[in-house]
RNA sequence: GGGCGAUUAGCUCAGUGGCUAGAGCGCUUCCUUCACACGGAAGAGGUCACAGGUUCAAGUCCUGUAUCGCCCA
């Protein structure tokens, strides 16, 4: 075995022995109730990103764990076809060779699509695999495939007949980027420094005026009239009279509504209903005209006037300035302005008036039942359950403030709407699924149909993937076995987009399918990561150019360096930085297991092939040393408590906990004491397959007990570390008797069984690691040559006989004297160390600095003295003693036994200096 | 404006009421000794943001303040 583990000679074999042996499909066999992961699905455009690394490694950890627990694990797959960032990169292209998609025709343009596309799901394919994403390929999905297809025409012609899905005029916001409709979510707001323009509207009839404050002079055009507050004394008078609109000319009437701010501006508001959300409703209140000012493409329309054909804000500008001129403007202040964004393209949103379909989720489509309030109670029940729990709270506040959803987009590449107008009547076909081109129309009969021009939100066809993917509308096996799915993880910066819209679809789904509520959530629990950021804490963006690129870490320190650091870098839920150095400590791990393995593998001989003994017995338990009754005992406190860590969802403290103990209890100090086995044997080897054969005594081997815990170890590090643990495991394997599996990904993951704890041996070992510790420190303070042996006493009442050769071996002491008493031990020129349950003294005559040593026992007994004030303090509490559970108040009163007896030494030691 | 999160060692972060608060990196000293220098040994380093409160007991729960970040409107 080489010194160092590299990833790059093992990962590539080793995915795909585990897809050769058909591990990644769900155990047909196992009777247990199956665990399911439905895979956020990615953008197919380009490359996977760091947040999806982490997203496939906690859904792997989560996968990997039940398929060892013999569960049936299903890990579903699949891409998006992310409608409008595919469409405005084909878009894009296209435009670098001059044309438009309107030149090349539909038909063409989502050829152009489909190639990028074929192109693109490959290689995300393969990064998922590069990741070790033991997902299910032979159940992969795609959005646009013709199954998820028809689940999205199943779901539109259902909703539709339920009045759920209407096509209405209503104000939407525009992105005059992309050229199409989006959602209330799509919509990011930013803060920005902006001017308010006070603009004075003359009054129609005789002299006066009013002044409003906007922030939008160039909807003036689209004003249709004035608001004040109802109660606003200043304005009073003027309600129910008309002010004339500068520039157009138009007669505006005044109009009293309760949602003007008197304190905001001059506490009168011009009115456009076409292009503002506020004005809009004011607008429905009081039955006022409707103006749209603004084309689609950003320009100003007719509407305008003057400014027709003019870029909105170019028309900002110049009417500004006109204002101005002609006296209008009466001052300019700045003000701090939240201005809605695209969050694909980053143009400023423009709200407008425009037909569109929507969702409507408040609507009961049985009595007291809707979409949003379905999704709200199975929360509140929690039948679904959000970890971290927080999040719960961030979804209900949304979902009970939801309104209808907008989900038609003015683009070509996605599910198009599957609806038909009629050349000859006015009315509107909608087929069952099964139709995917009706040829007649459902009013009159006539052929002449014309389907819908746009397509659908991504996300309505997102929403339905936990139903999709396993096959509805069709009532299937997978839908049976599978639905509801075990848990939803995802960014927590999609609960709204996709977690909340997946719980109203998945439930409206399935609500006449299956009976109970239970059984018609699309999953039971929604685990939310947090997000992967830059160094200095930035959110990565191509744009900014401070993305990492998953592939390019696990080149340089291999998948399961960079899934370890994702998972230990930040807690559930928690954003976290990360960047190059980080990844180091993870591959530092890998290489310190496969140091320990390649040590474990070299003492075995080809006479120990197939003679391993898979765990020591119980049986056997009694006549094991202490150093292996110990690691046995601690290692399955690990097991118990990454048992209990996974299930609840805390994956860096159980990943935490296992480096603990594989780099320390097990690397640290099982290895060297059982060397001290090894070598008393003569059978320490540097070189793999010379380990001298013959048999030796239980006790006196401990290569069984190195390869159980070794084994042990890499189960439960596997669902966290993949590669280097199953590479690790096939080398460990031949040596087995009875290896339970071909590979360690199908491996029972292990379990606690609590007739290995073993508190004595703990004890005692926990107190020769105190010892060694000691003398080393004594060592390395003195500056005792590392290689030299020294004698030292340890002065205790217990029995250490069978523990003195380790002593001597890991502290370099030659010879270890134990004595009974203090007397025992030299008391002039002797360092010495005092412990809980013993005393260390090492004679150092020549090496000794009488007043350095004073100094030091002198600090170490105030310390110990201001312990044990404090713990005076507590015990002496009546409170403490009748109120704290008796376990604590024992616990405490055996430190400070501890305490008091370690004092004694220390101060006896100081005065035997003296 | 409403909500959420963060504030713990030089840095990045764990720590879901009970050991003298931990890890990784960095730092200091020593060691290429026989699995591992991607390593080993020994150390230094903390007013757990601040102010109140609840509790026998608070880094942990509550209230408020400050700073930073995110979400929603």
């Amino acid at each position: 075995m080489p010194k160092t583990y590299d990833p790059a000679a093992v990962e590539r074999r080793l995915y795909q022995m585990w897809e050769d042996g058909g591990y990644f499909s769900p155990s047909e066999e196992s009777e247990a109730k199956p665990f399911s992961i439905i895979m956020p699905p990615p953008n197919l455009t380009g490359e996977l990103h760091i947040g999806q690394a982490l997203t496939d490694t906690v859904e792997d950890i989560l996968i990997r764990w039940h398929r060892m627990r013999g569960e049936p694990a299903l890990w579903l797959p699949g891409i998006d076809h992310a409608a409008i960032a595919v469409h405005t990169l084909v878009e894009r292209d296209l435009a670098a060779e001059g044309l438009t998609r309107f030149d090349i025709g539909r038909e063409k343009f989502l050829e152009r699509v489909w190639a990028f596309v074929n192109e693109s799901r490959t290689r995300i394919f393969d990064q998922h695999k590069r990741l070790g994403a033991s997902a299910d390929w032979s159940r992969e999905r795609f959005t646009m495939d013709p199954g998820p297809a028809r689940a999205v025409r199943a779901v539109f012609h259902k909703l539709y007949q339920k009045g759920l899905i209407y096509r209405g005029e209503r104000l939407i916001n525009w992105c005059p980027g992309c050229e199409t409709a989006i959602s209330d979510l799509e919509v990011r707001h930013q803060d920005e420094q902006v001017s308010l323009w006070h603009v004075r509207y003359p009054m129609a009839e005789g002299d006066g005026s009013i002044t409003i404050a906007t922030t939008r002079p160039e909807t003036i055009v689209a004003d249709t009239a004035i608001a004040v507050h109802p109660e606003d004394e200043r304005y009073a008078a003027l309600v129910g009279k008309a002010v004339r609109l500068p520039i157009i000319g138009r007669e505006l009437p005044i109009v009293a509504d309760d949602a003007i701010d008197r304190s905001f501006g001059t506490g009168a508001l011009k009115v456009t209903p076409g292009h503002d959300i506020v004005d809009f409703e004011i607008g429905q209140r009081h039955n006022l005209p409707i103006v749209n000012a603004i084309a689609k493409d950003g320009t100003m329309n007719e509407e305008a006037g003057p400014y027709a054909g003019m870029d909105r804000f170019k028309c900002r500008e110049a009417i500004v300035r006109d204002l101005d001129e002609q006296g209008y403007l009466v001052k300019t202040e700045r003000h701090q302005h939240s201005i809605g964004h695209c969050e694909r393209s980053d143009t400023i949103v423009e709200p407008l008036i425009s037909e569109q379909w929507f969702v409507a989720v408040n609507k009961e489509y049985e009595p007291n039942k809707s979409l949003a309030g379905e999704a709200l109670r199975v929360v509140n029940d929690g039948l679904i359950q959000f970890a971290p729990r927080r999040f719960a709270r961030d979804y209900t506040n949304w979902m009970e403030n939801i309104r209808d959803w907008c989900i038609s987009r003015q683009l070509w590449w996605g599910h198009r709407i599957p609806v038909w107008y009629c050349g000859n009547c006015d009315a509107v076909t909608v087929p069952p699924p099964e139709i995917e081109r009706p040829e007649r129309c459902d009013g009159c009969g006539s052929a002449e149909l014309r389907q819908d021009e746009d397509t659908l939100d991504t996300w309505f066809s997102s929403a339905l993937w936990p139903c999709s993917t396993l096959g509805w509308p069709d009532d299937t096996e997978d839908l049976r076995r599978f639905y509801p799915t075990t848990v939803m993880e995802t960014g927590y910066d999609i609960i709204f987009f996709w977690v909340a819209r997946m719980i109203m679809m998945g439930l409206f789904c399935m609500n006449e399918e299956r009976e109970r509520i239970e059984e018609k959530i699309p999953f039971r629990f929604v685990y939310l990561h947090g997000m992967v950021r830059d160094d200095d804490g930035k959110k990565m963006s191509k744009t900014k150019g401070n993305v990492v690129d998953p592939i390019v870490l696990i080149e340089k320190y291999g998948t399961d360096a960079l899934r370890y650091s994702l998972i230990t870098g930040g807690g559930t839920g928690q954003d976290q930085r990360l960047w190059e150095e980080k990844v180091e400590a993870g591959r530092n791990f890998a290489n310190k297991l496969w140091n320990a393995a390649r040590f474990v593998i070299m003492q075995l001989g080809d006479d120990d092939v197939g003679a391993i003994r898979e765990s020591p017995s119980l049986a056997d338990r009694a006549q094991l040393p202490a150093e292996d009754r110990w690691i046995l005992s601690r290692l399955d406190r690990v097991v118990e408590e990454v048992e209990r860590l996974l299930g609840e969802f805390q994956l860096n403290e159980a990943a935490r906990r296992i480096y603990d103990f594989l780099w320390g209890d097990y690397c640290d100090w099982y290895v060297e004491l059982a060397k001290v086995r090894l070598r008393e044997q003569g059978t320490v080897n540097e070189e793999e397959g010379t380990a001298a054969a013959g048999t030796r005594p239980v006790a006196h081997d401990p290569r069984p007990v190195l390869v159980h815990v070794l084994d042990t170890g890499l189960r439960l590090l596997h669902p966290y570390m993949p590669f280097v643990t199953e590479e690790l495991w096939q080398r460990l394997k031949p040596y087995m008797a009875e290896a339970p599996t071909e590979a360690l990904i199908a491996a029972p993951f292990p379990q606690a069984e609590m007739a290995w704890r073993d508190e004595e041996a703990e004890r005692q070992i926990d107190e020769v690691i105190e010892i060694v510790r000691a003398i080393r420190n004594i060592r390395s303070q003195k500056r005792v040559e590392p290689a030299r042996y020294i004698e030292a006493f340890v002065v205790t009442t217990e029995s250490l006989d069978g523990v003195r050769p380790h002593i001597e071996a890991l502290a370099r002491v030659q010879p270890l004297r134990i004595v009974s008493d203090t007397a025992g031990a030299p008391s002039e020129g002797a360092a010495t160390a005092v412990l809980a349950h013993a005393q260390v003294v090492v004679p150092l005559a020549e090496l000794l600095d009488a007043d350095a040593e004073r100094s030091r026992l002198s600090k170490e007994i105030e310390e110990t003295e201001t312990y044990l004030t404090r713990l005076h303090g507590k015990l002496s509490n009546e409170q403490f003693r009748s109120k704290a559970p008796r376990e604590v108040v024992a616990a405490e009163e055996a430190r400070q036994a501890e305490a008091q007896t370690k004092l004694a030494g220390l101060q006896r030691a100081l005065a035997e200096l003296n």
